[in-house]
DNA sequence: TGCCGTGGGTAACGCGCGTTACTTGCGTTA
DNA sequence: TAACGCAAGTAACGCGCGTTACCCACGGCA
């Protein structure tokens, strides 16, 4: 019997196409037997030397199954499906990077949609009906939906089909379950740091202070400072836009506002990208970090603050982590199992660096 | 007629599954004709009046047509298949994003999958073959690798079943159609705007001298010196570490060395982490950016270049476009169209911002 | 009247595979 | 010798859909 070639019809070219079929005629055995091999049925009553005769043909042929016809066959797809606003996403990625490898672990693939077409409309936009459409039209088993920064959103009424997961968000109107940093926790631990290291008068530039990580990072801060029998002085919280031009005219007005003994000696930028902005202005001023001025950031992006100089210590938020997790906790509620909570909080780790 | 009220069978849950049987039913027409409707058949021979019915039918059971099984049964899938480090990637989500936009457009799917798992080694070290293999087996119509930065890799065998692309990266050692950044067309216009700037005496801090990025922006810049009769000096190119320290120690070198009336008054940064520690090698000395010397990097690296002060001018490495170019060069691979050229040079335009 | 389009559909096959029900040969036991 | 059980496999159906071949009524025309 000739060896590779595959039994063309014909003259046709018929690009590919080895099947079980082909397979099952190579070995000498039925379909059947092919498949309960392939698949590795525990009660398959295949002896030794067939399921070895198989494999060979396998092997020999360049057998590979085809996901979609099994997908149909078995009414499982063994996908899941993201939907993410990759475009403005600086570190959605991270998110998509923990999910992808959760989805590799488990034998799953996953579809990545985009979300960021034109109709996106005011912070609380609903994610992309069309990006959800398509993805069910690919029976994906779950559906996941990533933001790029924490907060509410609306999820599409279709979404109702499926298990769903939100990651970076949570549900403004339903009770769909969600992953979420813990802000509070992570405002918490960096102003924990600041006092460890002997600081009393902290300066705080804030963000916009309606959203969530404004609202959990700041409560945080409070938190650590009563335990210290200390309290967050309004005066000290200063509003910044989220840039580092934000964080350098912030850091300005707040370095500049009190003579040198009333100064504060440590500066608690809720981002990083602010915290880049304060570096500058403190530098202008001769101060030196940590020495003058220590400074903590939060997001730690990578970009920003492993190159400052000197390099940023800062609270981290888990986007692969809240990625994995978020399939996790897909994978347990496809399986049927009860969900934990419907609002999972992620801890943000401090991120040691040299600016404190 | 009820509106939205999708009609449920009988007591049973029939999680889902509403096929185009069900459409048919509920229109009293048969299978085909719901077929010939819904992929709007030319030469359908099904009158307007029916043609509604189906469609409101469709409408009232919330029809989706199923993807695998149609791919089965046309034998296409619409799906190409990217393969990307996605972890260490700063910048492969640009191309992903490009790639992805383009896809969406040609309402093909993009499947992601990750290469970074823990056999990669050295800098040629061959493209996940398990990735290769998992897109195969959904029977992708097309496949992209994407790496990082710009070089030769080795992909799989496998590939050679399916039309294959390249983006940022080559074959090296095959013919295979590849998308790679226009590195020498980069450097000279990063000189150019140097040179009309009125700068005579240009610094270069060089990356890893063997690589494409490296080879192709110092010969543009050579280029452009030439043309305005100018010649490099070796002594002026100093080698770096890809990094902010790395440029931050390139740059006291260079500037340390010469007194002041010698010294270059512009700095050509290979890349924009370097350009980040040329900063502050230049603020330290008590230079101003771009008053006594002007920077310029390269990349364009957003998070970096965009936040620096002053904000950095810089060359953009345009992974969106290659994204993009990279699925259209697939569609027309997989429409059989003949490649316009086995490798395609993507401009790198010129970011003015104030650090020239 | 017979014949031939032509518009408006439908029956039925196959895509590649999972799965269930069934068959067959053979050794064992009563 | 018949009855039985079990290992080793196979035939055949169905998943949801694209597609090809076919069918049927009806009108026009010679």
């Amino acid at each position: 019997m000739a060896k590779t070639t595959t039994p063309n019809h014909s003259g046709a070219a018929r690009q590919r196409g080895v099947t079980m079929n082909d397979v099952a005629k190579h070995a000498g055995v039925s379909r059947t037997a092919v498949s309960f091999v392939l698949s590795n049925r525990e009660n398959a009553s295949i002896s030794e030397e067939t399921r070895i005769r198989i494999n060979e043909a396998v092997q020999a042929l360049g057998y590979r199954p085809n996901a979609g016809a099994r997908a149909l066959a078995s009414q499982r797809s063994d996908w899941y499906g993201i939907v993410t606003e990759i475009v403005t996403a600086p570190f959605a990625v991270d998110i998509i990077k923990g999910a992808q490898d959760q989805a590799w672990l488990d034998r799953k693939f996953l579809l990545i949609a985009p979300s960021d077409q034109a109709d996106a409309v005011g912070p609380n936009q609903g994610m992309e009906d069309a990006a959800t459409e398509k993805l069910l039209e690919q029976r994906v088993e779950g559906l996941l939906y990533a933001a790029t920064f924490h907060r509410g959103v609306h999820v599409p009424e279709s979404t109702k089909e499926v298990p769903t997961v939100l990651i970076n968000c949570f549900d403004a109107d339903g009770k769909l379950p969600s992953i979420v940093p813990d802000e509070r926790a992570g405002g918490r631990v960096a102003v924990e740091r600041l006092l460890q290291a002997g600081h009393r008068r902290i300066g705080v530039i804030n963000l916009d202070p309606d959203i969530p990580a404004a609202i959990g990072r700041l409560e945080g801060a409070r938190e650590a400072l009563a335990e210290a029998g200390l309290e967050l002085d309004p005066e000290l919280v200063v509003p910044g836009y989220a840039t580092a031009d934000g964080g350098y005219d912030a850091a300005c007005r707040i370095l500049d506002r009190y003579p040198q003994e009333d100064r504060p000696t440590a500066l608690f930028c809720l981002n990083d990208r602010m915290a880049m902005g304060a570096y500058d202005a403190i530098k202008e001023r001769g101060l030196t970090i940590p020495g003058d001025i220590a400074v903590i950031g939060f997001d730690n992006q990578e970009l920003i603050a492993a190159y400052l100089r000197p390099k940023l210590t800062t609270v981290a938020l888990p986007f692969e982590k809240m990625g994995a997790l978020g399939v996790q906790t897909l994978a347990a509620l496809t399986a049927g199992q009860p969900i934990i909570a419907d609002q999972q909080l992620v801890g943000c780790p401090l991120l040691e660096r040299s600016s404190v």
